[in-house]
DNA sequence: GAATGTGAAGATTTTCACAGCT
DNA sequence: AGCTGTGAAAATCTTCACATTC
């Protein structure tokens, strides 16, 4: 639904949002949908800048990417949010992931609530273990052996990979993952990854957030 | 050694590093130790920018913040910015962790290697559950009642809180930390915290790392 | 010759401030 | 009166370009 040609029907003038924009849209979205539970039917941009610590300007004009639909003297309806926000991210699609490692962390994610919600689903796990293949996580999501993994992700229509395997192991994986024609990789591994532009890359650095921590532990005069 | 006061000594003039510019002292430093290794005795900005896919100018600044310690003609000595490096980030010190919550992910965390490397140990684990309380993890770290936190805490000299509990406890727990005295907290809950300007906050977000993924692969055209 | 250090230019992001709707 | 939408200003970050040093 919110594919190529439709894109400019939501995205408005400038057909491209900005990367930190587009970044503010997940939490964004989390938020108007605690705000409808909570039966909240609109909203000012004040309002929101004082929920997310931001600018009420900011917001506005995250807001402007995709339409004017606020109400000028009213804000914003909760429900038109959600519905523009969603079509945005293309939730209203439903994405199939295979995480790639099922040692602790890579089954622990496969479990968590965060990556089987709406929008997600994991449909399985790669490992090259024996001990490991054939046998299913806690919730029921199989493991593979990771040499069938070109049919599985074929077959599973699966456009999602998450990277929780060795350090050692990531590049080559990646590019095997880029010629089967995986199009998004989250990335667990500490490794700068080489990748076409037609994959997209997102990297979480346990490393790189715990020794900001320890910059701001040594540095306390600096942000805080 | 990089405290306060030594703070002036290490960084140069600006006595203040861009956000941007801290967040990629990590990786920097990864990337120094990976060329030691590798027995390269010294760097150009110019060999740097390839390996980080980023402008050569980019890679001067950021490293001039902290001293000029390049050498013209030549380029930087690998064993310098290891040492300079590492006492920006506060590494010759040591960061005892503790992770709050010993479900899949807690317990993926603490015996995961990255979070128990030069500079920081995971000493222990919170849990209110019964059935957790008074074991261990995998590798041995202790699990213990999160009602006695403030105490251990204390006696074990923690300074970084992981969360990795339940969204809905994420807040209280964070005000108890802040008020037990805890500096950094590295959050895994979708939660926006809100804690005094004094206690530093990193989040890692799945569900935002996984929606932009998905916002991405529902616009090709954007970034790839 | 090779590579740093850096002022100035360029690009991007955020904030201000206010005209204009409801 | 209240609040959006937006041009303009401010702040921040990145890149250029070159004088300077080894």
């Amino acid at each position: 639904m919110a594919d190529g040609p439709q894109m400019a029907k939501i995205l408005r003038k400038t057909d491209t949002i900005s990367d930190h924009t587009v970044n503010r849209l997940s939490p964004y979205l989390r938020c108007f949908t605690r705000l409808r539970e909570e039966g909240v039917k609109t909203v000012s941009s004040h309002r929101l800048a004082g929920l997310f610590q931001l600018n009420s300007a900011q917001i506005r004009k995250d807001l402007d990417c995709f339409g004017e639909f606020g109400v000028r003297g009213v804000g914003y309806y909760v429900e038109d949010l959600i519905d523009h926000i969603t079509g945005i991210l293309g939730l209203d699609q439903h994405f199939r992931i295979a995480i790639f490692g099922a040692g602790h962390l890579g089954q622990a994610l496969a479990d968590h609530g965060r990556f089987n919600r709406r929008g997600f689903t994991v449909s399985v796990l790669f490992d090259s273990s024996p001990r490991k293949i054939d046998q299913k996580t806690r919730k029921g999501i199989p493991i593979v052996d990771v040499a069938r993994c070109e049919e599985v992700l074929d077959r599973d229509r699966i456009t999602i990979a998450v990277l929780a395997v060795p350090g050692e192991a990531a590049q080559a994986l990646a590019d095997r993952l880029a010629a089967a024609g995986i199009k998004a990789i989250l990335n667990f591994t500490p490794v700068n990854l080489r990748l076409p532009p037609a994959v997209k890359l997102n990297t979480v650095d346990l490393t790189v957030e715990m020794e900001n921590l320890a910059f701001f532990l040594s540095h306390p005069d600096a942000r805080g």
